[in-house]
DNA sequence: TAAGTTGTTCTCAGATTGAGTTGTTCTCAA
DNA sequence: TTGAGAACAACTCAATCTGAGAACAACTTA
């Protein structure tokens, strides 16, 4: 039987429920490293443990704007702050018992964020905050949601190379150095910085010059840096290749 | 409130019902030309569109195995067969308003099949047929599964470039030629042969000799080919980048 | 003012790519 | 049987891209 037979003649309350949720995996980076915004669970199950944002998709609500709503009420952002968030969808989750109470898809996202303030308590008693993703391990993450935040780790590492998406972690004016710093934090190793350098200016609408420089050299010394804005491209031609791991296989 | 506190104290019953289906994207390539898998409407809504093969997740199944039960029930294919096709999942569509009925989220798969016989006719009264992607208007498709083909289409052309999955169009066994003609195909522009040849046998566990060769030579004339199984790379390092399109940006 | 840091540009060797050529093996048709 | 054309596979060569390092000026702090 197919899909719209099944539905024609169907009602739903004679089918067994099936919950759908939005998650969300949001990176941001913070001194340096790269940041995951979590929430500690105080009730059973996995009471103690830490959790993605989430909820329930509202019945007039498209799967993304689920997710901006979700992290909209986690981080207490909104307006032009929560516009500039990248977010897209990663993928969705549906393992029968991935959640020991019923039946639920999670429908995972996954945000890039500029630095942003830390989350302010909601209604929840909940605890909101960015904690380093090098601080977790699974055993102290809730559901499936060590393998969702894996997930969107490998998704993040390989965005950067394809797309533009490094600027959305970085104010809407930010130097190359500052550019290069996100890809070294996100990929977990340096990058030859003249490289870099060359690599970002020859990508064609990667970033385009504001003609302005920054105030003061580095915190240590240096000259000033000029200013770039993110460029019309949304794909990188060509791309930047992270240097192949050992393991290029399996 | 957050999903946790949500379904703590959460009867099923109580909330608006969503459904969730699998939709598969299904590739296949006869006689040089890429063809999807799609199934004749025979009722409203969207009598005599066409529509991607797909149906409920059952209770206890997985995402990834409702898709594949799927498909099996749609082409009568299973067991070895069935295993060698590719399936991956591609994204969930959850528009509030895209199935007039009510509410369904569609969690779509997509699959690459080397050449398979035309489907049989199952149970369904519904029809179902390989179709060429080329004869398809997004007028004839039901629901917002042109989108959705439209995403499963550009995802294969992405995914040939830095997996070895091209290799899933064809039969265990394959010439240099052949798996030329699946990228030929699927990114719809002819290849230089010398420059392709060389770079599959480059990339390091693409593509693995048998020793053996084809009976015979081409159909008009040519020496016999070599023939080749697929490696064991998960990706390609380095990529088969696609010859860049005119409009790199946007 | 000296010493050290950093943004930016340059150089150069090695690898990769695009385009074309060559040689050989094969099929088909005269 | 042979000639014509097709196609696999290997090669050449110039243009481009990459990785690694060096140079240098503009800045910082001590």
């Amino acid at each position: 039987m197919s899909e719209q037979d099944f539905l024609a003649g169907y009602d739903p309350r004679d089918y067994p429920a099936v919950a759908v949720t939005v998650d969300v995996v949001a990176l941001t980076i913070r001194e340096g490293a790269l940041h995951l915004l979590l929430i500690r669970r105080g009730a059973p199950p996995y009471a103690g443990h830490w959790a993605l944002p989430g909820g329930f998709v509202h019945p007039d609500e498209d799967l993304a704007a689920g997710a901006r709503r979700e992290l909209a009420e986690e981080t207490g952002l909104g307006g032009e702050r929560l516009r500039r968030v990248h977010l897209e969808q990663l993928g969705s989750y549906g393992a029968p018992d991935r959640d020991p109470r019923m039946r639920v898809v999670s429908v995972a996202h996954l945000a890039f964020a500029p630095d942003l303030p830390d989350p302010v308590a909601d209604t929840d008693a909940d605890e909101a905050t960015w904690l380093p993703v090098t601080a977790l391990n699974s055993r102290q993450l809730a559901f499936d949601h060590g393998r969702i935040i894996d997930d969107g780790l490998e998704r993040a590492r390989s965005k950067l190379e394809y797309t533009p998406l490094a600027t959305r972690f970085l104010a809407p004016e930010f130097t190359v150095t500052e550019l290069r710093e996100v890809y070294e934090t996100v990929w977990g190793h340096p990058l030859h910085a003249g490289n870099f350098h060359r690599k970002v200016l020859s990508v064609p609408g990667f970033v385009e010059g504001t003609g302005a420089s920054t105030e003061r050299g580095g915190a240590r010394g240096g000259p000033r840096a000029k200013l770039y804005r993110a460029g019309d491209a949304r794909l990188l031609h060509p791309a930047l290749l992270r240097p192949a791991r050992e393991e290029t296989v399996r």
